[in-house]
DNA sequence: CCAAAAGTGTTTCCTGTACACCCATGA
DNA sequence: TCATGGGTGTACAGGAAACACTTTTGG
């Protein structure tokens, strides 16, 4: 029985939430695209694993975060001998665009290609992770370059969660929670004019539980 | 290398958050604590796995809830040969007392014995998943009695989340939410007098996300 | 001066908390 | 009728959504 550490590696490219597949060049399922992974050595945890085999598809520096989603272990799930597969979520910001191998290619997670085995659930399982934390976290520094405007958060959190976010109330929620921090500089319009962007960042880029209850609070003043 | 499968089966007794433990009788860990589970067999499933463990401990009837918690994977988890651990939390409505074997005992959270290798952990994050999903979810339907009062309720909430909730708020919350259903029919006072209760029941007994965006909701009247 | 984009002020709504008060029973 | 626990009504606070309005630029 072997195990194998599977990715959904997520950025948001061209305004549109993607996943890193590689086409299969081998039987069974041949061509059919697939998330990156493969099997747990024996002296290494889940996560060294999944870092280590991301490592030779994209420059791991650029992974922002990283963490587990769930077990696949129906027996079928892949044809042979049995493999369970502990599967993962990435992220990467949307500012770099890493070099990846030439049988690999992004795709946007709304209008996959045919997939192999049960990667299909697996890509899904990481946005619906994906967009709950993005409510209740700081998450989005994952996806976001180190500085970046109010309108570029926009459009980043917009594709991530499939509908329009608003600015406005955007920048007041994670301002509110103490998440952005303004850098007190701008930069230029675009070029049909405008008023020119300040620039943000966020507060902190390790992933914290921005909103931890919600509801059922602790009385105030009273320690968890 | 191996797979097993662990549970983190979590019941209120004595007004307390408990789970439930066996005694080792063998090195390694002579006479430590450890969750229920074995080995995952070729042709099961985790899920299927833990429940058909399970069945040796508790009368699987009872279990009300289970779900997968995260996989340890640690390669010095257990001494020997590398074995990869699939981590779940069940649910005892309070209730029930079901048989357990004799080397098997309940022991409240807060108060863990000396436990084996790294079930210490697994429980802990039995007990914050069980926390989280109490405020977004309607999981309390796995920790509750069929038909229960509303102070019933409350101790069982204030128990698992180790403090106090009010009974008015917990109503009111979790009514708005068509969480509870009044049954129309209440229960004799108690020996000290007292209004007599009316019995409340959940009006699901399946796990729902009843509080699904922290923030960020999708516009009204759109579909995610 | 106008269009465009960014950002702020203000209002409204909703949800949960706090707390006073009323209700129904046993002794 | 009084103590006791159960239940309801009401006021309050915080957070988020909606939207009008102001600010700052390019042409």
């Amino acid at each position: 029985m072997g195990h194998e550490v599977l990715a959904g590696v997520l950025q948001i490219r061209d305004g549109r939430l993607q996943v890193l597949l590689w086409q299969r060049a081998r039987e069974p399922h041949l061509h059919r695209w697939s998330l990156p992974g493969g099997r747990l050595a024996a002296t290494e945890d889940v996560e060294t694993s999944i870092r280590r085999q991301l490592a030779e598809k994209v420059d791991v520096h650029k992974l922002t975060h990283v963490e587990q989603l769930a077990v696949f272990s129906d027996p079928d799930r892949v044809p042979g001998h049995r493999v369970v597969a502990t599967a993962f979520l990435g992220l990467v910001p949307s500012d770099t665009d890493p070099e990846v191998p030439a049988d690999t290619r992004w795709h946007a997670v709304d209008e996959l290609p045919e997939t192999a085995f049960d990667h299909h659930r697996i890509v899904l399982a990481a946005r619906e992770r994906l967009r709950a934390k993005l409510s209740y976290t700081n998450i989005g520094f994952a996806l976001a370059p180190a500085e970046f405007t109010i309108s570029e958060l926009r459009r980043l959190y917009s594709a991530a969660l499939g509908y329009q976010v608003a600015a406005t109330n955007l920048q007041r929620v994670l301002a509110r929670r103490g998440v952005l921090q303004p850098t007190g500089r701008t930069v230029p319009a675009g070029p049909a004019g405008g008023r020119p962007p300040a620039l943000f960042r966020f507060t902190s880029r390790d992933l914290q539980v921005t909103d931890p209850f919600a509801v059922f609070r602790p009385p105030s003043g009273s320690v968890g």
